[in-house]
DNA sequence: CGAACCATACCAACTGGTCGGTATGTGTCA
DNA sequence: TGACACATACCGACCAGTTGGTATGGTTCG
């Protein structure tokens, strides 16, 4: 199996630094020979294992959510043991993620996107099931704070789910144009306010009913 | 004066398609020649009226602000004669303004800052100003309308004000992934309630004391 | 077993077209 | 007549993708 094994490691060669550069340049600035380069492949390997510049951009898009969607499964906030206890602490999560440099901490879907939505479907349509498929990680627990259930229950939680990150995606691209992650911060504060706020008249509501 | 019409009415045409194009597929992949060709000019005029492309860009940040400055200072929710009521129609306004087309209703600086934080200084530091300058115009209303008042408070109404243009900035991305505005109507409702909370919960204090 | 065959992984050089920018000419108006 | 506002034609660098090949390791069959 080593051929399978060359081949899987210059693939996520590949993947891993064109992730870093599409996320510090965007797309239309990243050039393939930058890819390799950094890879330490030649363009032949990289044509050999995508098909297209494209082909690449929608698989960086998939391994950039793979790796979100096990490092937040494997975090500790869900061993939290209230509902509102797990949707703070992943909020304190992702508050503690950005330290580090910018393109290391925003969201590449994000980032590509706004290149790509009106040129790229296929890019667009990856974005958005990278960003959709983590809010919707969230759903669960948002209705259960909430106290809700049933379609419109879930709705609700769904509808505060893609809010966060909302709030998320805007707070990178403050960060970005500052030129530094603090505003950020204060961003997931504000919103991890308002999302106690909410929790909570809902526990009271429960309470006294 | 007829050339200096002509002079304004060429550089002008070039700013406005430059803010269409931009807005619909990023710095990087709008051209120069397209942009001469949808505003109906040649290279040549379009190098008379700007020394590069990137020069071009930062008129566009600066020409789409100051569109959206003349806007939002002429619109009515400033007869509001509450604080609170004129935030809260300001959002009002921004959802209404959803209406039409991704291309047309989001922000140029959002949009562009993306592609641009780490490789063009100057259009990131355009795209900042923009942004923030906008958000300033909230900060008297915002804090008039929390009761806080000296640097403090105005730091306080800072960081809210700058938090509405997070989510609403946020709220574009999620459009654009969903390839439609509706999700960010949803956005804007939701920090609407967000406000109107802290705005309320900040006049029942002022009342009772 | 081992020789013939074949698929995969990768390379280096090249190509055809694109794109930002320039050099130079022309018409117009004060 | 000269300064300004363009137009035309062109350049050189760049860049996505191709081509024609090699090296390696696995598979088949006598």
């Amino acid at each position: 199996m080593a051929t399978t094994k060359a081949r899987t490691d210059t693939r996520t060669r590949i993947l891993d630094v064109a992730l870093r550069l599409l996320r510090e340049r965007g797309y239309g600035a990243t050039r393939v020979d930058d890819i390799c380069a950094a890879a330490g492949v030649t363009k032949g390997a990289f044509f050999h294992h995508f098909d297209s510049k494209e082909a690449l951009a929608l698989a960086a898009v998939r391994h950039f959510g793979d790796g979100a969607a096990r490092l937040f499964a494997s975090a500790t906030f869900h061993e939290e043991n209230t509902p509102a206890g797990r949707i703070l602490g992943y909020l304190a999560l992702r508050k503690a993620l950005l330290a580090g440099a910018l393109p290391d901490i925003t969201c590449l879907a994000g980032t590509m996107v706004q290149e790509a939505y009106e040129t790229h479907p296929a890019i667009r349509a990856a974005c958005e099931e990278t960003i959709a498929g983590h809010a919707e990680t969230l759903v669960p627990d948002i209705a259960a704070a909430l106290g809700v259930s049933g379609a419109e229950g879930e709705a609700r939680a769904r509808r505060l789910a893609l809010y966060t990150q909302a709030v998320i995606q805007g707070a990178f691209i403050l960060a970005k144009a500052q030129g530094g992650a603090a505003i950020a911060g204060a961003c997931i504060d504000e919103l991890s306010a308002h999302l106690a706020s909410l929790f909570d008249t809902a526990k009271r509501k429960e309470t006294k009913r």
